[in-house]
DNA sequence: GTCTATACTAGGATAGAC
DNA sequence: GTCTATCCTAGTATAGAC
């Protein structure tokens, strides 16, 4: 799964070949196809894969009891971790969100499609009760809950396309990158 | 081109065949084949066409004579608005953004390819002169301009995915729409 | 210019050896 | 379980009629 990730994150679901996958593999495609009936078979366990590494990365955190504004600040710091320390999943989970508009061929494959929908917006949920929360006690501005959680979501899966992994990185300037973010995203830019 | 933007939007380039674009058209791929060496090449038009759409809403904002902020929050609004009345150009347009990872294959195509990105570029800088001079003036908080930006055009080509036109839109709806996304992306969500 | 007909190939999927 | 060999369809691109 980690190969197939690292070759669709390259090329696109679509122009990756199982042979491309095995090749990052270093096998032929007569191993994959034993695993997996079809190439659609294998991007959806690896977008289920990204799918659950999100929503293992913020839920504890969302339902904790620290204030609703401070648990959303540890959920945004929180996935941009799970950005930049699992990078080709992330950018597989991302890629899902276009493919899940085109239409799968099977009805076994849409109803598949259908549960990683299903995943994706318990994710969303879990941003949008925080929000909500937030507003009620009145540490968030009233928007709508289900409007702002757009460009939040929009901000974080973007950056699967901008960042990349730098030599000179440590675990002090991930951090940074991810505080600041939170407070780009929580905060606004105006002074 | 418009015929091919809408094709494109909906399976995605890799997915798209050109029988589906001269469907979509009404007519055969002869057609198609008459004016375009290739689909690549059909998608590189939409594609610029796409960019310089972008371009031209916000280039005459982002150099006119109002505050930072003012042209700031003007820009997303415009850009917001470009993507309600263009859908499928910018979907493409950002559809654009994932082909450019994948090594294309003639270096004729690698040029054009490049030159897109090149307007692209531009269409960051627009963003990024202006924050500069917001942060200069000390109307925008003191954050790397070449990161914040990055927050803020996701939001933005985030769009694409989740807007769906709506029969009950009025031309006001759709303005207080952009008027949402620039307050949430310049004045945040903190109470 | 746009059509129909066709060539050509990449790549998904399967069969059967080991 | 993983390999090699092969089938077969989909889809790009071209040739040539009209």
């Amino acid at each position: 799964m980690a190969a197939a990730a690292e070759a669709f994150m390259i090329n696109g679901f679509a122009a990756t070949s199982i042979d491309t996958v095995a090749e990052v593999l270093g096998c032929t495609k007569g191993r994959i196809y034993y695993q997996y009936k079809s190439k659609a078979d294998l991007f959806f366990d690896v977008h289920r894969e990204a799918m659950l590494m999100n929503l293992f990365a913020i839920s504890n955190v969302a339902k904790g009891n620290a204030s609703p504004l401070a648990r959303l600040r540890k959920m945004i710091h929180a996935q941009v971790m799970v950005v930049i320390t699992r990078l080709p999943f992330q950018r597989v989970s991302v890629q899902g969100v276009e493919l899940h508009l085109s239409g799968s061929t099977t009805s076994k494959q849409r109803e598949v499609l259908r549960t990683l929908m299903d995943l994706r917006d318990q994710y969303e949920k879990l941003f949008v009760d925080v929000i909500k929360e937030g507003i009620r006690i009145g540490e968030l501005r009233p928007y709508d809950p289900n409007f702002v959680v757009k460009p939040l979501l929009g901000a974080l899966n973007w950056m699967t396309y901008w960042y990349h992994p730098n030599r000179d990185e440590t675990d002090q300037t991930r951090q940074q990158l991810a505080d600041n973010m939170a407070d780009v995203m929580l905060g606004g830019i105006i002074a």
